[in-house]
DNA sequence: CCTTGACCTTCCCGTTGCTGGAACCCCCAT
DNA sequence: ATGGGGGTTCCAGCAACGGGAAGGTCAAGG
């Protein structure tokens, strides 16, 4: 397989999959042209790496999953204190940014938003309620 | 006023002030030996910065309320649609990382998280429900 | 007068996770 | 032979700074 087919079977750009390879996640063989030359165990772990991406996991949290799922002989504790951690920081994030959105919401609904100068949300920036 | 003083009272690191000078958000004046001199002015201008950045504005919409700030005459209209831009890409993150912990928090609950090496959580990373 | 230590300066690299582009090679069909 | 659509490498850049080196400055103390 060359990089455009499991581009495409994987949903990762070319880009991205060639990225993987230099930050050390994959390693496909390579052709006698020098084309890179995926096996379908590569194209599994460009999905699985995809999934996890697309669950926020860091490339570094994807690195430790990825070793935890070749490993066999893993304890699922291990994945489970992973996927734990993100959670609380996907946590965080939320109320960090609902926090953010009422603040923000208040002054918006505090602002006329017409042709006036007068502006409570810049007012608000200027000095904090 | 020195560097280390306007960051104490704005509370922004000095390199961050630094920086916002890097790209033209504030212009101190310079002492004879090279020093940089701000004023009471670019003190408020840093702290509109930091309050505007602390509800997650990014430095080009910063920009942008700090022209409308210094703009006597703006209309609030403007001021009122930058933020609600922004209101509207918080709502998204918002929702995108909430799908995310249901996700992952469903994958959680489903893992014994013991020494056994059945996981949920990858097998649902190989190939999702 | 000299030193010490706290401050200030510029500059350059590193971060995260890619993305775009240039310059080049390869293969197949016409 | 030529054209188009693959592929390859490397280099630069995004946001918004942070770390740290190498050096200039200033006020106080011995």
């Amino acid at each position: 397989m060359n990089i455009g087919e499991v581009s495409h079977r994987s949903g990762l750009p070319a880009k991205t999959i060639r990225y993987y390879e230099d930050i050390g996640l994959i390693l496909p063989l390579r052709d006698a042209n020098g084309y890179r030359a995926f096996r379908e165990s590569d194209l599994h772990k460009l999905r699985f790496l995809g999934r996890a991406r697309a669950l926020g996991f860091t490339i570094d949290d994807c690195r430790a999953l990825l070793a935890l799922w070749e490993d066999k002989g893993r304890a699922s504790s291990e994945v489970r204190k992973i996927a734990s951690a993100h959670l609380t920081a996907i946590q965080t994030k939320i109320t960090d940014l609902q926090l953010m959105h009422a603040t923000l919401s208040h002054l918006v609904d505090c602002c006329a938003g017409d042709d006036r100068p007068d502006c409570p949300i810049l007012h608000s920036l200027e000095a904090p309620a």
